[in-house]
DNA sequence: GCATACGCAACTAATAAAGTTACATTTAGC
DNA sequence: GCTAAATGTAACTTTATTAGTTGCGTATGC
């Protein structure tokens, strides 16, 4: 695995997972799969859990779950969950006194927080079902 | 400066150019202004030269200006110049072998590649000059 | 010829992410 | 209860990317 990989892991575990969404899988079974390791899995697993996608049981035969069916849960809902802005100019950049500065830095961050909801908007039109074979 | 540098970094400067497409700027004009170097400064603003968005010129009373008006460059002109793909799954996740994975595989990429080609869209909704304050 | 610009290569430093190890906690089944 | 198997999480190491820096070659206008 690269970059971009929190996505391409959720992603693919989810599309799995919509397969047969009553099957229980360890995060050592998914790792395998996705060929990284457990501790990788469950904290990309366990931001999709926090947004609620997913849920997780501990002790023995626990594993994780879909926690609604894949037709419930979009490439939106996923892209929110990992949190992972692609576009924003984040609060890092310094912001400029000059006035004159300050509008031109607010207009282009207007701009791209449209462009990232447009985005949004663009991945909530696909359920992960659609990437299933199902 | 810290992450989407780049974009930020590319996007602000020709913001600025667009006010007064004349001028001709210096690298190290634009690093004081962004608040980096001019090494930094002529890396991004070369590969947005190879797109053929700015021209630059040598020697005594050299720098850089836009290599069209401001209302023919799009801030997808911008991010498809600067080469680095937001959503799509690299080559470099190991291909499956299997098959029924393997054709997972591809159904995640091509709903990748479309999300991107909507992103792309959309940027080109939007040129430079509707930054800029003119 | 000299000052001033870009072009580029090489190196360092900072950052983020993946990978790894270790251990506590929870749970099912015997 | 005991044990095996799973998550939760913290701490550390490794790796990759990027910004930053320095130095020097080259081009250009005065």
């Amino acid at each position: 695995m690269k970059r971009n990989s929190r996505l391409s892991l959720a992603l693919h575990t989810l599309s799995h997972m919509a397969e047969e969404p009553n099957r229980v899988r360890t995060s050592a079974d998914i790792a395998d799969h996705a060929g990284t390791n457990p501790v990788v899995v469950r904290r990309v697993l366990g931001r999709l859990r926090e947004a609620g996608l997913l849920t997780s049981e501990k002790g023995h035969a626990g594993g994780w779950r879909l926690a609604r069916s894949p037709q419930q849960i979009t490439l939106a809902d996923v892209y929110l969950a990992l949190n992972e802005r692609m576009i924003a100019t984040g609060p890092d950049y310094e912001v400029p006194s000059c006035s004159v500065e300050h509008a031109l830095f607010r207009r282009v961050t207007t701009v791209l927080t449209e462009v990232e909801a447009s985005l949004v908007q663009k991945l909530s039109e696909t359920p992960i079902s659609a990437i299933s074979g199902t």
